[in-house]
Formats: structure tokens, C-alpha cells, sequence
DNA sequence: GTTCAAGAAATTTGATCAAATTATCCCGCC
DNA sequence: GGCGGGATAATTTGATCAAATTTCTTGAAC
């Protein structure tokens, strides 16, 4: 352990701890952010935390405040349209080209993180509904070859994880749907249109989602 | 400028100048960027420099060299087609938003901005022209209401800029083409579509430059 | 005697921490 | 309701430690 835990630097751990504290919504839309409160909870150095914070602000997953503090942003219907109008783009394009990229070896991968998914929905655990949903698409994703396309839709993702664990949560997990048969079928019969299209209706409908809670006053 | 200087960051500072070195090609592709290096050169502590270099990373527009160094990424082939592929939805997308809100007095803006551009690439002023080129779209940019966009473009921007610089400097500014004219003419008779349709030429016109530059070996 | 290579020392650079400074917030007081 | 003053947190600096690169040396082979 004392060789692992040496070999990657400590700013890298407590950046990764901190995103998926966002990406998986343990953080809250709108919750403050504090340096001297990661420093405890993390059991981190001042100037780590500081550099996660960084990191993550320039991702658009935290926001500065204008007084020095920093806050999990919240999503408005206004910024939910660009996101959206951005990830329908982007994320289509990534199935392609995975699609065209794929080996029988990582569909039966991607089966494995949809079995999981499946699981957790059942078992209503939002948390690993939230894990394996992501581990699903960026399996995917990663395929594509494409990584600036994929650093741009892991940073729509960031901001989108404090809401969605809020709808999740709201709705119970029972209640998602799962697209990724569609998807995975289309892998099967090697129909890089078809998986494009299931992977934009999965992700409509996470937004949609999304936006009948904003409707409803619900975030 | 006491008061100035108090009340922004000093490490909001570093990472402006930090910024714009590299968006305006100041920085080469390839070059390495060290901390004590842009401490000496910054003239700024070693906090705000390790905290603007990680902003700039977690951007795209530095690239961890595994040895825990980083330097300025070199646009390859690939990414450049992904770069591509990206601003030419998300750019004429921001025209377009732009497009709807337009004022006469920022129509003026963009006209004085389109003078400044004109008059660098007449003088041959590489520098002036990658700046007031770079205002222009961004004042466009910044009218459309889509802060979410205008931060993709912005981080878009910056993994072009080393290597538009190379190609400027190369071919000369003198060559360079404006289309700034053929979208304020839009803008002018309220043709939304005309100026998204501008735009996208502008854009497209820089991405075969580079391209061209690529294929012929010279970045 | 020259050349090359392996290894060790020195230098450069990055990572982390702790203390001092400064700004902001919040609460009681006028 | 506006105004200090204490508490809290962020900023910044400088020092220290660790890692990596470069340079220099040494020894063996040709």
C-alpha cells in the first residue's frame, strides 16, 4: 500500500475523491464548498484541496461565488439547454465512433457494468445506479478513441451529477429507465447508427427528467 | 491601482497572464512550462502559478507529461478533427444565440473590433491580429446569453491558440483571411442564419490552415 | 589512447506543509 | 438600520522534502 500510495501523487487522489464527490452527488446543488472543510474530511493537505478546488472550478463543476468561497453550482432550466444542446451532440458522436471500434470483448465488458446497472435499479440503490450508469457510458465512450470528446463529456457529466442524484433520489431509482439494452443490441447487430441512437435517447431522457423536476419547483 | 490589485487574486492574475500566453501563442507546441520557471517570469508566488498551471490542465490547454511535468500539447491530426467537429457545433450554435440579442451599439463594438483586426493583418502584427480576432468572436460570443457555451468555445480556443500562432507567424499575418465582414453584413440585415453561416466559414477556414500546415510537416 | 557506457553526484524542479496575512462574514451594540 | 469587533476562512509566502534530469566521473573494451 505505502508503494501505491507513494507512486501517485496526493493532489491526484484528493482531486479524484472531490469529483466524485460531484459526479455522484454526494455534494448537493448549492452546498458550499470549503477549503479548510475538504482539508478535514479528506484528510488532505491545504494545498491538495486547493488545487482539486481549482481543478474542478475550471470544469465548471464548482463555482466561485465573487467573496472567495466556492459552491456546487445550481443547474437553471437556462444552463440544463446549453448542457443539454452540448451533450446531444457530443455523446451520439462518441457511440459512433466507438461503434465502429468495437470488439466482442468489450461489449461483453459493457454487459457485465449494464448487469450492474440493472442491480442497482432493482435493489433501488441510487448511489450504485449513479457509479455504474457512468462506468457504463464511459466504457463506452473511451472506445471511441476520441479522448478530447470524451474530457468534454466528462465535464457536462460533473455538472450534471448534483442534480441527477436529486431526481434520483426524489423518484427512487426503481423508477429510472434503462436504455442500455437498446444500445447493447444495436453493439450486437454492429448498427453504429442504431447505438448512436439509443445512447441520445438515454441521455434525452436523463434531461427530460431533469427538467419536469425543475418544473415541478423540485431543484 | 493599490485598489485594483487588493481586490482581485493575485492567483486570478497569474492565471489570466498564464492564459493569455498560451491562447495568443506566446507559448510554443511542445515547449515545456515549469513552476519556478513562471514564478521568475510572473514575478508571482509559487501557490497562484501551481494553481493557474492546474486550471490550465484540468482545460486541455496543458498537458501532464507523467514525469510531473507539463508542457504545451502539440495538435496532432486527431485532435485537431476533434476540435474541429466541436467548435463548428458549438460556435455557429453561440452565432446564432448572439444572432437574436443583437444591439446596434454592439454591432458598432464589433465593427470597431473588425477595424482593429483588419489593421494588424494589414501591418503584418501577428500578435494584434490573434487578439483582436480572438475579442471579436468572443464579444459575438458573450451576447448569446449561453455562459455554458461560451466556456466550451473559450477552452476550444485555448488548445488552438499555440498552433495558430505557428501558422500565422509562418504564412504571415498579411495572408490571413477576414470573414469578419461577411458576418457583420449579417448581422446588419438581421440574418441569424447568415451570420451562424459566417462564422462556421470563418472557422472552417482556420481549421484547413492548420490542417494544410499539418500536412505539409510544419507543426 | 580513445570511446562508450554505467553509475553516482549535483542541480533543477515539483510536492507538501505550516505559519503569517488579509479579506469576509456574522452578531451584538449603539 | 447602520457600525464596529471577533470569528472564520481564504490567500500567500517561505521552508523543507522528494523526485527527476543532467552532468561528471570512472572503468572497461576496443
Amino acid at each position: 500500500m505505502d508503494d501505491e500510495t507513494r507512486k501517485i501523487p496526493s493532489h491526484e487522489v484528493t482531486y479524484g475523491r472531490l469529483r466524485d464527490m460531484i459526479l455522484f452527488g454526494r455534494l448537493e446543488p448549492g452546498q458550499p464548498v470549503t477549503i479548510q472543510g475538504l482539508v478535514k474530511e479528506l484528510d488532505a493537505g491545504m494545498t491538495p484541496v486547493r488545487e482539486a478546488i481549482r481543478r474542478m472550478t475550471a470544469e465548471g463543476a464548482l463555482l466561485p461565488q465573487g467573496n472567495r468561497r466556492v459552491a456546487v453550482p445550481n443547474l437553471t432550466p437556462a444552463l440544463l439547454e446549453q448542457l443539454a444542446f452540448v451533450r446531444l451532440t457530443v455523446e451520439p458522436k462518441l457511440a459512433e465512433l466507438a461503434g465502429a471500434a468495437l470488439t466482442p470483448a468489450l461489449i461483453d465488458r459493457l454487459e457485465a457494468i449494464d448487469g450492474a446497472v440493472d442491480a442497482a435499479i432493482k435493489g433501488g440503490r441510487v448511489s450504485d445506479y449513479l457509479e455504474s450508469n457512468h462506468a457504463f457510458h464511459f466504457a463506452l465512450y473511451e472506445a471511441s478513441g476520441a479522448p478530447l470528446l470524451v474530457d468534454i463529456a466528462r465535464s457536462l457529466w460533473l455538472r450534471f451529477g448534483p442534480s441527477l442524484r436529486v431526481v434520483c433520489a426524489r423518484y427512487g431509482a426503481t423508477a429510472l429507465p434503462d436504455r442500455h439494452e437498446e444500445a447493447l443490441a444495436a453493439m450486437r447487430a454492429g448498427d453504429v447508427k442504431g447505438l448512436a441512437r439509443a445512447i441520445e435517447n438515454d441521455i434525452q431522457q436523463g434531461i427530460d427528467q431533469i427538467r419536469q423536476a425543475q418544473e415541478a419547483g423540485e431543484i
